[in-house]
DNA sequence: TTTAGCACTCTCATTATAAGAGTGCTAAAT
DNA sequence: ATTTAGCACTCTTATAATGAGAGTGCTAAA
């Protein structure tokens, strides 16, 4: 949306509205705001402001005669515009440096960040798990575990370390086993994850038989494990207290919100569909197509290890959410788990 | 608790008391139990037995005339000795084979473990990963991934894989790092991992030096390692939904529960301690140790591989649950669980 | 020992009422 | 041409009052 040229007037009344009504969660009456306009305007003359700004959908009445509270296009022109930019505080710095403190395997990390996202929003936090597909192969271990079955461990650049079982339709020996490893750790050593396959299956055009003969009767079975590393994997944590918050106390709206919770999937689908675009994004209740979703806001961005994009994060909770703060956890974070997933690169 | 002798009418009664407030969450009169037991007995009657009930502390009173709700002693009576034995629904059995379909690596296990625990109590689930110290070691991979970094692969007899991270204190070349996995995979095999540190500091007294030498100075590393498989992990599904569950309509009662969903360690606690015994465990309101839990039942059972207990499973929610069919499904879903875990096994 | 009858208690839903917050409009002030 | 004060009006919310209903406990009869 372009920025309309709301006077400044008119620009400083609507955020005093949405910041307040964010703060108090209830309607904001012309009293309060010309208090903290520190009657630089009259009550009266706010009102008449506010009249311009309900005609022009910025705000509403819930009835004839409370205060204002802001619509979706109010909270969206205040995210756009009129937001301050807010860092956090030395507290809160420390809290995150103190979680991150103890992190050994990626889950814990994963596992940590959405705890801290919804602790210091006091939403819900996401947290996509850094996606395999978009890492280049350092090392494939294949170890012999049973039998037909063989343990693979992909170990990546990015320092992403993956197991797969593959269960083969006859026994390799030892030596096989490590004639195939050899032969995938020369060949596929820097080729992304999601172009093994591919790679492969050209191969077979290629020069070097004896060793592809080994194991090209089994390609389906690697076809299918790899299919494995497409799944996203993700964290979400707070869902319960997004649930305490007043605008869930209606039954509708708090059935509408649990059925969400229980289909994570679809938040999943946003976060996962903002990926490819840089930067922080906000999605502002109607402005999600997923009927369950049009009273929540998300404020999500991706993640980088290396230059590429590997993930993605946010925080979820009603269009009620301190967008100002938010946006700043979510820049810190962000970052900060980017730090760590930097260092443990290989 | 021994079984007092109340006499089989009073029993009767007591029984229709517990289960219809489980079904109805409100307060139970004498007349609906007449029409409940075909008016055997007529509402005066009931009126009088309940009175006695009321005084041995099985039911109490929410006011001076409403019916009457169970108390933990009734519960405890009713879980004791009363309660009915229930299977599953054709339809409830269909869903946890369809639910278990396409399971792969063990927290995929889990994971689905605990939500279909919540799905079919409607309450919340949880589930304690099996227990790696108790499992014996099958084989070792050591892998080198960068400067001082080694990735060590533990595979067990009891199928489970986990993967640690060691940083040395200096580099191990690849000849050395293979040297050191040979030597564990000859002394270590069969080890019960809680065992192997011990045992790797007896071999210091022994005869195998040259090899010992190699990493003794890394020992710390390794110890350190070790403990890492200490912590239990464990799933957690189905928070939201007992949320919504009228004895939390109370604001300070949904608080004590927000409160323990946080910090969700404490019903590990609980859970943790039932598992070195054997069978379905209930624990009822004030039961538990913990303030937060008392006003919560849990229903827990350990499971095994190979004959030992390895985790353990439950359900939580508000006193008043369907004790009879929580048990039941408990009982199910541990029993199948054991199952494939048991297929999995090297 | 069981049951019918009845007075009594307490909740819950409904209604009435008053206080309060905040608006919109009009007319005066700047 | 704006801004503001004043005021009537609207709608919510809290509180109290009321009555119906559910269910009990007790007494006396079956």
């Amino acid at each position: 949306m372009r920025r309309i040229d709301l006077k400044s007037r008119k620009e400083k009344i609507l955020g005093t509205i949405v910041e307040t009504y964010i703060e108090e969660a209830k309607p904001v009456g012309s009293r309060t705001i010309a208090r903290k306009l520190h009657f630089k305007f009259s009550p009266a003359t706010i009102r008449n402001i506010m009249a311009d700004l309900e005609e022009e959908g910025y705000i509403t009445h819930p009835y004839t005669s409370a205060g204002r509270i802001p619509t979706d296009k109010g909270y969206r022109y205040y995210v756009d515009y009129l937001m301050p930019e807010e860092g956090l505080t030395p507290q809160e710095k420390k809290e995150i440096i103190q979680e991150y403190k103890t992190v050994e395997d990626i889950s814990e990390i994963m596992d940590k960040t959405s705890r801290l996202l919804a602790r210091l929003s006091e939403e819900a936090g996401i947290v996509v798990y850094p996606c395999l597909k978009k890492s280049r192969l350092k090392h494939i271990e294949l170890i012999d575990i049973k039998d037909n079955s063989v343990l693979m461990v992909l170990i990546t650049y990015s320092g992403l370390i993956k197991n797969l079982i593959l269960r083969f339709p006859h026994p390799y020996s030892r030596s096989q086993l490590e004639k195939i490893g050899n032969f995938f750790n020369a060949e596929l050593e820097g080729v992304y994850l999601s172009e093994i396959c591919k790679y492969l299956l050209q191969k077979r055009l290629s020069d070097d038989f004896s060793v592809y003969n080994l194991f090209k009767d089994a390609f389906s079975i690697l076809e299918e494990a790899f299919k494995k590393l497409e799944e996203e994997r993700f964290c979400f944590e707070g869902a319960t207290q997004i649930i305490t918050q007043p605008e869930f106390e209606d039954r509708v709206a708090l059935t509408k919100l649990l059925r969400l919770m229980e289909e994570k999937r679809l938040l999943l689908e946003i976060i996962a569909q903002d990926m490819e675009e840089e930067g922080i994004k906000v999605h502002i209740g109607e402005e999600n197509n997923f009927e369950e979703a049009k009273s929540l806001s998300l404020v999500t961005t991706n993640y980088h290890v290396e230059g590429n994009t590997v993930g993605a994060l946010g925080v979820v909770g009603p269009t009620r959410m301190a967008y100002a703060h938010i946006f700043s956890i979510v820049k810190n974070v962000s970052e900060i788990l980017e730090n760590i997933l930097q260092e443990r690169r290989l």
